[in-house]
DNA sequence: GCTACTATTTAGGCAAACCTAAATTATAAG
DNA sequence: CTTATAATTTAGGTTTGCCTAAATAGTAGC
């Protein structure tokens, strides 16, 4: 049950993009999983509420799965701004949301944190970039 | 197949405390799962030359199973140690160890550079624990 | 308004990890 | 040395998440 979040913040972040509902097909690509597979994974989401969906349409978030989905997307941005900035890792933003539904709570909420403190009050020795401009 | 990561990082730090092989029972306990599933788990590490078995006895890091048990090691207490020390959270060391075997070698690698880094030239301003001494 | 094409869903299957209960093996006590 | 207890393994089953192939629905061109 921990795959399910990647659906919801992908979800999410395509509601961003263009307007819901967004077809399977989008989220299958984006996932790099068979439409089969987000088909079935969509209905689950469906059973719990999350998301509503619009056979051979699409699927769009539910007001509990957009929460749900919005703090992935808090998270799944502190990790990717975390592995560019401190760990001078480009290119991981699929990892970042492949780890956003894979941690606590709490330290998810941290990581969060931290960033916002970082863009408050920059610490230069916290960004171990060669080059960072 | 990510799984196997923790019983290897288990079975690694087993081996450091007490001398192998280390009853299966013992893993169970550690990871928090039936003896079943636990016997189970070393007998695909098993077959996959990570382990070698002494059923009823106990299993132990083959040379290759334990090249692969310090890396993911190193990563357990890199992230243990951000946990505590830059995100401020104690008592996550049960977290470490299941992201331990999550994260792609290069981000492994390069919080394990940003600990060793840390512990040569220290930088106050990245632990942002209230009182750390 | 058909028809051909594309996208989605359904059907059927598989592998990884887990569990409980039953069987087996090891061990400790008398 | 035998037996009772404790630990481990095997047997049988479940859930999650994925896949391919087949069926179905939607859509665009004529």
């Amino acid at each position: 049950m921990k795959e399910t979040a990647q659906y919801l913040l992908a979800l999410y972040i395509a509601e961003q993009r263009r307007s819901p509902p967004i077809p399977s097909g989008h989220l299958a690509e984006m996932l790099d999983r068979s439409p089969a597979a987000t088909t079935e994974m969509l209905q689950r989401l469906e059973s719990e509420k999350l998301v509503d969906r619009e056979p051979y349409h699409g699927a769009m978030l539910t007001e509990t799965g957009r929460e749900r989905g919005e703090e992935l997307h808090e998270t799944y941005v502190a990790l990717s701004w975390f592995f560019r900035t401190v760990l001078d890792l480009d290119s991981h933003e699929q990892e970042a949301m492949e780890m956003a539904g894979l941690m606590s709570q709490s330290v998810a909420q941290r990581l969060v944190t931290l960033l916002l403190d970082e863009n408050e009050q920059p610490n230069p020795s916290v960004d171990t970039r060669q080059d960072n401009h």
